[in-house]
DNA sequence: ATTATAGTTGAATAATTGTTCAACTATAGA
DNA sequence: TCTATAGTTGAACAATTATTCAACTATAAT
């Protein structure tokens, strides 16, 4: 039996009218994106830790470095991601740059998650 | 000014108080490596898309493939990481595949990331 | 038995991404 | 002014990963 490629879809739907009824529901492609966009920046530990940390106390770059183990630069890459998704906010004082979160939604997020972890083993 | 290579912590902490107060309430490495994977398993949109869909209606993956638009191929990737992570189940029904979630707490996830995102714009 | 379809899977590919390195800016102090 | 330090940044590298392709299994129907 040769095959064609497969396309995206090349069959019929199984149950059109759950397909299309879900659809309705569906969100909107950049929702979706901004969704999924917003978890990939939780998701690394790096940024995750450095959120856990903000999340119990201002920190400059350097007492965030020592806390994780890592460079300063490695830090500021991940900062500049954080900041640049709003997750973040700082201020400068002389050569010492403090930050702490932006947003406090990010705290429910992520104390939901522990929670989901915590139960589930 | 020759620098040598920058070490993990060529510096003395900034504020050693904060940083052995936030050290001692940072969750275990465990912990945290699997609140970042949690999140990660959320980041990437076609995930976002079949959490969403199953959060809606119990699908087989035809159908799944169909409502986003990608072969069945890449969905079944997908799943199979989602189902890894316990975050979906199935059945089966003849030939027929269900998924649907397999963990209520996603959807709280889910749901707290979304008001997020539609209420910072 | 044969054929078709739902779904899975391994390998390959292309794209993304986290960290390091090196160089840079800016601020503080001597 | 000169030196040291906090922090940032671009390029390069290595690792990870999402999708595609092709082949496969399993179930159903003729």
């Amino acid at each position: 039996m040769r095959r064609v490629k497969e396309e995206v879809c090349e069959i019929a739907y199984i149950d059109k009218r759950k397909v299309s009824s879900v659809k309705k529901k569906m969100k909107p492609e950049t929702t979706m994106q901004r969704l999924a966009e917003t978890f990939k920046v939780l998701g690394d530990s790096t940024r995750t830790k450095i959120i856990f940390a903000l999340s119990q106390e201002e920190l400059c770059v350097c007492d965030i470095a020592n806390l994780l183990g890592a460079t300063k630069s490695a830090v500021s890459h991940q900062l500049r991601i954080l900041r640049n998704m709003r997750l973040v906010k700082y201020r400068k004082e002389g050569k010492i740059v403090f930050y702490s979160l932006d947003d406090e939604h990010i705290t429910n997020l992520f104390n939901e998650c522990l929670r989901h972890i915590e139960e589930n083993g």
